[in-house]
DNA sequence: CCAGTCGTAACAGTTATTGTTGCAACAGAC
DNA sequence: GTCTGTTGCAACAATAACTGTTACGACTGG
């Protein structure tokens, strides 16, 4: 499985920006949430966008310009950030349509199919279960 | 997710390996699991090469070669092909390590590593509970 | 010795992710 | 109205993983 890296930087940066405005900043930058996640602003950006197509973020343009919440760090869960950033099932079938012709060839994707939809939908619930407020909290109470 | 098929073509052959040797067959070749899965004997004898790895299978050379089940589908599991073909985890981490000054970079990588780890456990309970018995079946009661 | 199959290395094609540069668009400050 | 700092976005390179393919040595029953 070639992991990405997308959720874990998706959740630093939300977590970011919810610390920071309640140490009283209106909106973050990329380039702080950048330097903090040790990226470039532009990956912050692009995962921002989605997660702002996705209604979880607010942007400014111009001067003063920056990212902010759009709700609050408990009304948002891991799964709602998941849906945002990552588009594909975990599990992919054959590449190629196996053959038809074959029993095992033409039983196995619905099978496997059902299968994944199954665990699929486990993971779902399982992040649906942490709220953003739940990783800052546990963010702040790593020991130093 | 760039999700691969490996889980799903492991499971296509165990299955198929499975019939035929019901079917009064000693060994099969992954020529023809490969012609089952449409794909090249090549990617088969890599995947089944870790199954064997792992116990699953065995395998014959010489003439009349070819490869057979080395313990019955109803003892073996999905978790068990998914451990043997799938070396990483769900989800990465950063790719380089985030700000240790910051709060926010200092405690990420602990807590995601904690509710990645949940996942995968459930993920694993959830693959642990599927045989290669069960997946042959629900095959065969594919209507045609 | 022969034939058929595995075992494995090597390489190409494709795709996804991540990082990077560059620049237009925007909006507040002056 | 211009300046300044930031977003929005396109384009591209580097890297890595997966899949497919070719090639060939190793093995073993006949």
């Amino acid at each position: 499985m070639s992991a990405n890296s997308r959720l874990t930087i998706a959740a630093h940066a939300l977590a970011w920006i919810g610390l920071y405005q309640r140490q009283g900043h209106e909106v973050a930058t990329s380039e702080q949430i950048a330097t903090s996640a040790n990226t470039n602003p532009v990956v912050i950006r692009r995962l921002l966008g989605e997660l702002r197509r996705a209604g979880l973020v607010e942007s400014r343009r111009g001067v003063g310009a920056g990212w902010s919440l759009a709700r609050e760090l408990e009304s948002m869960t891991l799964l709602d950030v998941y849906e945002a950033v990552e588009p594909g099932p975990l599990f992919a079938m054959h590449r190629t349509t196996p053959d038809q012709e074959c029993v095992v060839g033409h039983g196995i994707q619905p099978t496997m199919q059902r299968i994944y939809e199954g665990i699929e939908q486990t993971l779902r619930h399982e992040l649906a279960g942490v709220t953003l407020e739940n990783v800052l909290q546990d963010v702040l109470a790593t020991p130093r």
